[in-house]
DNA sequence: AATTGGCAGTCAGAGGAATCGAGTGCCAGC
DNA sequence: GCTGGCACTCGATTCCTCTGACTGCCAATT
């Protein structure tokens, strides 16, 4: 009798054929699946009888468990996780799909738009709610400060990098700056910030304020504040969001309310936690099931993939369902989506 | 006995504060409301019976209806749109709350964090979903026109209006285009376009090739092009939208699913033609309730109002919920903090 | 040792009957 | 025009039974 590599437990090489039979079926109908069903659609040569000795094994493991005694099984969180860690070589998309990805993201206009179509894409082709983090800057560097006065105390400052990101900030100067002030700190800054790692910004714009007559030092100062918080705020913030529709349309799966989990979506920062602390698999994928996550989300499921900006930076997208989710398509079309976001903002 | 202005219909004065006894009973309570509360919880002076013949003629002019036979009365779309009409003098938000609007806004770091900030107010001042429209470019003018080159071939304009909207695009050049072809063709832009009106730009954009070698005027025309599109389409376009949890919450005021609403709202497109089509009234708001919108919000209500940012251009906000929703207290909200941003917006 | 058929036991959910009670419409009398 | 009173209606609730899809276990079989 074979047994799983993962040592101590002793569940046979049936029982987990078992198990993904249990899944797959589970996540196709939303009714807990007997032995009968399973011996039904399934072809393991052995009665029903035989499964349920099996079933009865994962039970013991706590990969299923029956909502009430005289019932079919569903999955424990446990069990979604053996199956999802089973689920080793993910088939990749059909070439129709992947040309669908393509023709759709080759559309963008811009970054904000490549990430806009992301997040629709991923929804529709999951039909789950999806998730696009967007890129932390990383090692870009500074392409171009503009200054743009609104008013004689009022200046916007736009930071645009290589990358293609652009960021704009308003600000409030202690005194009046007329338009040869801010055209002489407009190129000064230029000329020293250009082409600079995003790091170097803080200390390479605090030490320009020497180059100003003095009543000029503070509002200089201001300036390269505001560029210091361009760089620091932006690290790795906003979170973009489309499909919550697909959370109501599955809110049998939900025991309690979607009300929180649409909370937590929205409040961003649970999520933007559970991004950063996804470990990937080998696959460039990764899931985190029911109450692996905060407890707002213990009866959702995160997928998750990272994108990168040719080099300049990364993030993470992915999609946010019930548990039970149909974890190869979704996994596959995250991984999918996440290659060809990383090859459209890569090519240069 | 008093006749309602409106000539045709019969019902006494009386009967228009029993309807709105109901109105208000029934958001409250979302229980159908029968004779006998109305004369428990309001000072009408008059027996149940009393209250019922009203009732009834209420019911005859279809203001209310019966869910069943034997039932309390709730309102029907009509109803709720005579209680709006007669809604005339909104109370003003409290002092307290037009500070916390106040202090909430003025924190605002630009233009983008201004309507994201005020889309999170306004769920959170009316437990609704909000929803912001960006403003329209108007009669606004240009302010800079900045060109990054990204790679030999590839171009991104940045776009800057007067009123501190900023607009960025990726071009594909049809030339490799060097360092100092776009300093010349930046330059160029920038004087022929600076202080112009946005509608302008597509004549002088379109008139600057002539100034190019030959070789150069096709990448000129394709960049005059980006920036005739940045003005295009960039007229109407997007709304944020904040507070999807509350529709969820608010879920059982639906018969149907929310899931085409939050559908609806995702789309974008229903909601633009909503917003555009929206009438304010002399107070400065304006209602659509039930099935005065649209199939997909028969069953909801939106309330507007329109802000604007200093002439420069202008356009509408509000929040959308169950036709069940408390109108006075939204009507004011959404008025108060579209004043608000005009004002914070208007301010030079 | 693994598998099997058989059988008793369990329990959620469906369906149906009985009851309750909030609320109505109507009418005769004030 | 308002009122009290009365008969009536019908959704919601409760309680019942019945059904059927399961399981667990056991003794027999391979």
């Amino acid at each position: 009798m074979a047994r799983t590599r993962k040592g101590a437990t002793m569940v046979s090489d049936r029982a987990l054929h078992v198990l993904r039979a249990i899944v797959q079926d589970y996540v196709a109908s939303r009714e807990p699946v007997g032995s009968k069903a399973i011996v039904d659609r399934h072809q393991f040569g052995v009665s029903a009888a035989t499964i349920r000795n099996d079933m009865a094994l994962l039970e013991e493991e706590e990969l299923i468990s029956a909502p009430h005694t005289s019932s079919g099984r569903v999955p424990t969180d446990k069990g979604y996780r053996v199956f999802v860690d089973q689920l080793a070589d993910l088939r990749p998309l059909s070439a129709g799909q992947r040309q669908a990805i393509a023709a759709f993201l080759d559309q963008s206009v811009d970054l904000d738009d490549v990430f806009a179509r992301t997040v629709r894409l991923l929804s529709s082709l999951t039909n789950q709610v999806a998730l696009v983090q967007y890129p932390t800057l990383g090692n870009a560097r500074v392409r171009h400060i503009e200054l743009v006065p609104m008013s004689p105390t009022r200046l916007m400052t736009v930071f645009i990098t290589d990358g293609g990101r652009v960021d704009q900030r308003m600000i409030e100067l202690p005194v009046e700056a007329d338009e040869v002030f801010v055209g002489e700190l407009r190129a000064k800054l230029n000329a020293a910030l250009s082409g600079r790692a995003l790091a170097e910004v803080g200390t390479v714009a605090g030490s320009l304020d020497g180059q100003f007559a003095p009543d000029r030092r503070e509002a200089v100062r201001v300036v390269a504040d505001a560029l210091l918080r361009h760089v620091d705020e932006h690290r790795s913030d906003r979170l973009v969001m489309a499909g919550a529709a697909n959370l109501v349309r599955t809110e049998q799966d939900f025991a309690g309310s979607v009300y929180p989990v649409l909370e937590a979506i929205e409040e961003q920062v649970t999520l933007l936690k559970l991004f950063s602390e996804m470990q990937l698999d080998s696959q460039g994928v990764s899931a985190r099931i029911g109450r692996e996550n905060d407890e707002a989300l213990h009866e959702a499921a995160v997928v998750t993939s990272a994108y990168s900006m040719g080099g300049d930076s990364s993030a993470k997208l992915g999609v946010l369902g019930p548990t039970r989710m149909d974890y190869s398509n979704n996994m596959a079309a995250v991984r999918a989506v996440a290659r060809y976001v990383s090859r459209l903002l890569g090519e240069e």
